[in-house]
DNA sequence: TTAATATTTGAACATTTATTAAAATGTTTA
DNA sequence: TAAACATTTTAATAAATGTTCAAATATTAA
């Protein structure tokens, strides 16, 4: 009984808030923008590929936030944890960015 | 000099993160579906559309907030004060909330 | 088994965010 | 002008977030 055209429940409305939220960071998109083009990839390197003092712990940190929202998932491999995006469609995020905002 | 698929600069990394994480909040989102089909729209009557114990003094904060980083435009008339979408350009997340994420 | 490497965890701290209530502002109406 | 109405502002407070460092864990190599 809802006429409208972006039709989304309440549910889906505090969970796409809490998928916002994750991702709603710098380093947090530009970890994404990494994956998304060298899925998977493992910590250190990911660090090494943002740059600018980036510090093995704050992307963990980062990482696990991602990882206990669904975001990413990740597979041990020896001494090192890969990291992955969990659902790609997620990526549609940056067709948006790239259009939508005061550019 | 840059191969990526998704090319977004530090900036517009930066610009992206702030308008996510100003409307990553259930509300706030709610704010938005509710003047994407009803623009422009008072105050009052927006507090009315959220339901739920809205209280009038929290929707002038949530709508201050989205109003000064770009999301909302606002007008006065009489003693009231419309809100509109700064631009609808953003409204694409929907699509994107009902695509992405785990459901 | 010890040392080296990769990552996670936890604590501490500063900053930001969300919520609520009360007071202030501005506009219209009586 | 005073009362009523709509909204904003301020202050107080609790909760969440981001960052850094030091310590803990786990895996591999010597």
């Amino acid at each position: 009984m809802n006429t409208n055209t972006t039709d989304i429940t309440r549910d889906q409305m505090e969970h796409a808030a809490k998928v916002l939220k994750t991702i709603a960071h710098p380093v947090k998109l530009e970890i994404l923008q990494i994956l998304a083009e060298n899925e998977p990839m493992d910590v250190s390197s990911l660090c090494g590929h943002v740059g600018m003092g980036c510090q093995i712990s704050m992307m963990s940190h980062h990482l696990a936030k991602m990882k206990d929202n669904g975001v990413l998932s990740s597979e041990k491999r020896g001494k090192q944890v890969f990291y992955s995006i969990a659902n790609r469609n997620l990526l549609n995020i940056f067709h948006c960015i790239e259009n939508c905002g005061d550019n």
